[in-house]
DNA sequence: CTGTCGTTC
DNA sequence: GAACGACAG
């Protein structure tokens, strides 16, 4: 009896450690300017008012210490990602490639396997990157969960998108902090297998029309929303999920918040301030990006 | 040319 | 596990 205990004990110890090591999650607990939510995932705001009620399906809250999501059980995609990224979020651990279902969705609803996308046309799209994610092999794992997937044709994900991550994580390197959301708009898509639109995978899943992404950038400091002010840079970005997504630079799909929440009626960055919102989400980002990333 | 990133099969 | 494409350096 003492030995069960014991091990049990040895167990535990060991499955909370990593989990209560994590920086993504600890740094959760003390970001005190986040009013409504304690995840720093998504300190700026939840943009759809989505909770952890079943009954909220096409809208339901999943909280991770990795990133947070809005997931609609109808498209069988999240409507919407958010996370946030700094320098000790990204390490050495190698990308896992575990592609599977998210079994923290409700049992009874339908679970996306990674087969799901298998000869589509398009690609298992990661929202909250891969490469966002390699402090901790449990953190890297978590990216590819396929609650955290969209069908995104390729040319969109491996070149434009592509780009558009690898220059935030140089944004990072550079000294900065960021909150980034992103998500999906419309229904239909063109991905590689032919040159016609496809409106749902044949396994059911969604395919969305356009894909959007807002980055807010901070200079690394403490976790603070005081600290952004109406000269803070935002970049917002929306490109349609077709392959010739790529004919062009992400910067040139650069738009307004406000364009993003007219099309989509989310409400971005609510935890901030009304008259800082009203400046920093009107703007569409200029600051001229030197190498082709 | 090698390394990185995001993929497919 | 092998191979691919698009870069960056």
């Amino acid at each position: 009896m003492k030995n069960r205990i014991l091990s049990f004990s040895i167990a535990l110890a060991i499955t909370l450690l990593p989990f209560l090591s994590n920086p993504v999650f600890c740094q959760s607990h003390h970001s005190a300017k986040a009013t409504s939510t304690t995840n720093v995932n998504m300190a700026l705001g939840n943009p759809s008012n989505a909770t952890t009620s079943t009954v909220n399906a096409n809208n339901y809250l999943m909280q991770k210490p990795q990133y947070c999501l809005s997931y609609n059980n109808k498209n069988h995609i999240p409507n919407w990602v958010s996370w946030h990224v700094q320098t000790s979020d990204i390490g050495p651990v190698d990308r896992k490639n575990d592609f599977r279902p998210d079994d923290l969705l409700p049992a009874n609803w339908y679970h996306v396997s990674s087969t799901d996308y298998i000869r589509s046309g398009f690609d298992r799209g990661h929202q909250c990157p891969s490469a966002d994610r390699t402090s901790y092999e449990e953190n890297n794992s978590a990216t590819f969960l396929m609650t955290n997937m969209i069908p995104q044709a390729p040319n969109n994900n491996r070149i434009t998108w592509m780009h558009l991550e690898s220059y935030c994580r140089s944004l990072v390197f550079q000294g900065n902090e960021l909150y980034i959301i992103c998500g999906v708009y419309g229904q239909g898509g063109i991905g590689s297998a032919k040159p016609d639109i496809v409106r749902t995978l044949q396994s059911g899943v969604t395919v969305p029309a356009q894909t959007w992404k807002i980055i807010v950038v901070l200079p690394s400091g403490e976790n603070d929303l005081s600290r952004i002010t109406t000269q803070t840079r935002v970049i917002a970005v929306l490109m349609p999920n077709t392959q010739d997504c790529s004919k062009h630079p992400w910067q040139n799909y650069r738009v307004s918040v406000d364009s993003i929440e007219h099309l989509s009626g989310f409400n971005f960055l609510s935890n901030i301030p009304e008259n800082i919102q009203k400046v920093i989400e009107s703007k569409v980002d200029n600051t001229p990006v030197n190498k082709q990333i």
